[in-house]
DNA sequence: CAGCTATTTAGAACCATTATAAACTGCATT
DNA sequence: AATGCAGTTTATAATGGTTCTAAATAGCTG
């Protein structure tokens, strides 16, 4: 299993559970955006036994913890994932809720000319807001 | 009253709970982010009335949907609004959860290459989140 | 295999937000 | 000034995503 090694590597014990949400998670042919429960209907869809939602939440927060998922920063009621780690950006559709990809080449460099003292900048994300 | 006029203009009655509310919010020195219950907070501390939790939810809402408040996309339990209405952005400090200004000006123009078909632009919005 | 710690699990608890429905109020009309 | 009605406020209940709990289970080291 190809999933093993990288969650060992991550200090995470490669349970059962946590092999089959990598494979849901991670063994795609495109990255996705997902809330927990539109991963838990996947799950369900792709996996014979149950997993209980309180593992998949437990999963997500870990594999963010680790970097292996991104939080997207979104209003929302349900908080968004996205397995596409790259540095990138976003499109929100207001009309029906989606999120589109946005690559960094898309937008060209972000210079944030003001600094603050003694904080490091960790990340910069843009979300651009569509409507009709 | 100032705001009498600016609450009739956008079709909402002035009620003294609204009223209320907008001295709380606009008349400030300065603009500042918040969660309902920093607002809640604020009111009780300046008003000598109760206003129920319900109308500080109504009015908000009826607010931001008037273009007077804005919500600032963010990963909170907690959703934040900004009485700074004007095109800018944020820093986002993860260690205290605290919100910065960050004017447009600091940013520099961002320019979205990509379109997306029959959709229009609606705002772009930079988080930069800090840490030590 | 033994023993220890990490993990899983069902269900309860939490808590921000929204819904409900009755009382009240602003305001136009008489 | 009284009337009527839609808009608003209110306390409270309901909702629903997320987190907590504590007992059962499983991975792993010696």
């Amino acid at each position: 299993m190809k999933y093993i090694e990288k969650l060992r590597n991550s200090g995470l014990r490669p349970t059962k559970q946590r092999l089959q949400i990598c494979e849901v998670l991670f063994n795609t042919e495109r990255t996705f955006h997902f809330t927990i429960n539109e991963l838990e209907q996947k799950i369900k869809d792709k996996i014979d036994n149950k997993i209980s939602l309180a593992t998949i939440y437990n999963t997500v927060h870990a594999f963010e913890k680790k970097g292996y998922l991104k939080q997207i920063p979104i209003n929302s009621n349900q908080t968004y994932f996205d397995t596409n780690i790259t540095d990138h950006h976003h499109f929100y559709n207001l009309k029906d809720g989606k999120l589109i990809d946005l690559e960094n080449s898309d937008v060209g460099p972000i210079n944030i000319k003001r600094k603050i003292d003694g904080k490091k900048i960790k990340s910069i994300e843009v979300l651009v807001k569509l409507e009709d």
